[in-house]
DNA sequence: AAATTTCACAGACTATAGTCTGTAATTTAT
DNA sequence: ATAAATTACAGACTATAGTCTGTGAAATTT
C-alpha cells in the first residue's frame, strides 16, 4: 500500500536532517558538527534525529550505504572473459578509488571508528555482506576452473580478502592522507592471491 | 639527579589513578567505568586524572604498554636456526595467545577505536613500532638467506605483514569472541607469506 | 462520527568527557 | 632567608551525545 501522510511527512523530515547533517559534515568535518547543530539547521529537534537515528554515527551510514549501489554497478560493467584473479583486483582498485574520491578519509575513519562501539548495529559487517557476495562469486568461480588452490574454502578466502580490504582501509583511516590507498591495496591484494592461486607467476 | 619530593607524589597519585581505573575496567568494563568514579575511588580529583592523561582512552594505553615487554621477551627465547617463515608464525601465534588471554578483547577494542580518534597521540603506530623491527629483522633476514623473494622492499613486506595483524585484529574486535583469533591469525599470516616464499609448498 | 490508539516530534533533562581557574605546597632564584 | 615561580591538584564549569516525557495530529477502531 501507498505511504500514508505520516510516513510521508516522516519522510520529509528524516531527509532534512541528512541533508543538513551531510552539508555541515563536508563543511565542517564530522567531529565539528553536533547533533544541536543539525537539529538547528534542519529545522527539527533532538526527538526528531532520534527517532530516524540511534546515533550521531548512524546519519554518517546513510552516505556509506551508497557504496552498495557502486557495487551493483561494477560487475554489470565487468567483462565475463576475465579471470578470476583479475576481477578481484580490479574490483579492490575501482572500490578504493571510489572510496577515496567520493567518500572521503573522514567517513571511511567515523565508519571504522563508530563500528566498534559497543551495541551499535553492525553496519560495518552488514554493509560489507554485498562485498562479501561478489568477492565471494569470484572466489568460487575461480576454485572452480582451477585458478584458484582449494586448501581453504571459498568462503574462507574471501574472508581473508575482504578482511585486506578492511585492514588497509583501516591502515589509511590510521596513518591519514599521506598513505596511497589505491596502491597500498593493490600491494596487498597481489601478494595475498599469489599465495592462493596454483600457477606460480613472476 | 633522583626525583624531587614532588615527582614522587605526582607518580604514586598516578599510580592509584592506573590502579583504581584498571581494577574497575576489569570489574565493570571500559565502557561503564567513569572518569568520576576513577577520581573518587583513587581519591583524586579531575584535575589529577588530566594532568597525568589526556583522555579516558589513554589511561587504557597503560596496560596496552606491557605488550612490549612481552615483545623483548619472546625474541630472547627464540632458537636461532628456525627459518624466518617459521618465526613470524611463531610470533604472530604467541602475539595473538598473549593478546587474547592477557590483555582481552575489551582492551584491543578500544585501543583501536581510539586511534582513529582525531589528534589523538598516536599509541598504535608508536606501540607497534617495536612490533615492526621485530618482524623487520625477520623479514631481513628472510630475504637475505633467500627464503622470501625480494619483488618488494623488506619495508613494504614487513608493512604487509603487520597490517595482516592490525587487519586480524581489527576483525576480532568487530566480531567478537566467536571469532577464533589464533587460528584466523595463523590462516592469514600463512597464505600471505606463502604468496612471499621463494619455495613454493603444499 | 466519536472514541481510542498510535506515533512523529518538541524540547527539557541527564550523563559524562573534558576544560578552566584558583590554590597551596614545593622548588628555584635572589 | 625571603621572594618569585612552578606545578600537582581540587573542584566548579562547559560542551555535547543521548534519554525521557508530554502533545497534537493522524490513523484506527467502535
Amino acid at each position: 500500500m501507498s505511504p500514508s501522510l505520516r510516513q510521508q511527512k516522516a519522510l520529509q523530515t528524516k531527509q532534512r536532517i541528512v541533508a543538513a547533517a551531510l552539508d555541515l559534515f563536508s563543511k565542517k568535518g564530522f567531529d565539528h558538527v553536533t547533533v544541536d547543530e543539525i537539529v538547528q539547521v534542519s529545522n527539527t529537534s533532538k526527538g526528531a534525529f532520534y527517532v530516524h537515528f540511534n546515533s550521531k554515527y548512524e546519519i554518517f551510514l546513510e552516505k556509506f550505504k551508497e557504496i552498495d549501489e557502486f557495487y551493483e554497478n561494477f560487475t554489470e560493467t565487468l567483462p565475463e572473459e576475465m579471470g578470476s584473479y583479475e576481477k578481484i583486483l580490479l574490483l579492490t582498485k575501482s572500490q578504493m578509488i571510489y572510496l577515496k574520491d567520493c567518500l572521503g578519509i573522514d567517513l571511511i575513519r567515523t565508519v571504522y571508528m563508530s563500528a566498534l562501539i559497543p551495541n551499535q548495529p553492525k553496519f560495518l559487517s552488514n554493509t560489507d555482506r554485498t562485498l562479501f557476495k561478489i568477492v565471494h562469486s569470484f572466489v568460487n568461480e575461480g576454485q572452480e576452473n582451477g585458478e584458484f588452490k582449494k586448501y581453504l574454502s571459498s568462503q574462507e578466502i574471501t574472508m581473508l580478502i575482504t578482511r585486506c580490504m578492511r585492514g588497509t582501509l583501516y591502515d589509511w583511516a590510521l596513518f591519514g592522507e599521506e598513505f596511497d590507498l589505491v596502491e597500498e591495496s593493490q600491494k596487498f591484494i597481489r601478494t595475498i592471491l599469489s599465495g592462493m592461486l596454483t600457477k606460480v607467476d613472476n
